[in-house]
DNA sequence: CGTGTAAGGAATTCTGACACG
DNA sequence: CGTGTAAGGAATTCTGACACG
């Protein structure tokens, strides 16, 4: 499936420092991804940052552009486009399954 | 599959207070069935716990257990006996594929 | 631009213990 | 037995800022 319902894989529940540890960035890279939008963790009412293994996963992709030079500019643009792209074949998907009921893509 | 491979589930990333939030219940009630063997969170170098979303599976059932007037003793007994069998079938299973190769159970 | 760091405060987590029952 | 709580210390996280380049 290319979009997936993973409950766990989204939960949002993985404080900064083991976010750390996992990725191998210094918390003050994460924050500063955030600071550019390419990251959205989830804020506990006490403000303490949330994060998911989808997160984990966008971080060391982030990781790897910015090592290749790419600009967080440039990587959000690249971010918002696949969100765009997922979002139109979710509704796409969502059409297809109003007319002629759940069907399975390969 | 009764035997899953899921990556995220058992990856210990969790600290205490955020368990203590999905469950509903205490630090001191996680960390008492901890002490009375029902739990075994990861600890860092730092010495705080971390727990898996299977974790935070096992602590609901234990809560409802609880609830129910069973005795940490004897969920004790119930999560042994549940782990024996899981790796008598995992072991069998793997018998099998050693000698048929690899199959599929419904 | 991207990241390191020192600063001060607030919130988290830990352990061992006393309490109730 | 299972759970609450106060206690003191150690580690975590947060923000805004200065620094380098």
């Amino acid at each position: 499936m290319s979009i997936k319902s993973e409950s766990y894989k989204d939960k949002k529940v993985i404080s900064i420092g083991t976010v750390s540890e996992i990725t191998g960035l210094s918390e003050r890279q994460i924050r500063y991804y955030e600071e550019r939008k390419l990251i959205f963790p989830y804020r506990t009412k006490k403000g303490t940052r949330k994060y998911s293994f989808s997160d984990v996963e966008r971080l060391m992709e982030i990781a790897e552009m910015i090592e290749e030079g790419v600009q967080t500019f440039e990587i959000r643009k690249k971010i918002l486009k696949k969100e765009k792209e997922a979002v139109r074949e979710k509704m796409i998907r969502g059409q297809l399954n109003a007319r002629f009921g759940v069907l399975r893509l390969p």
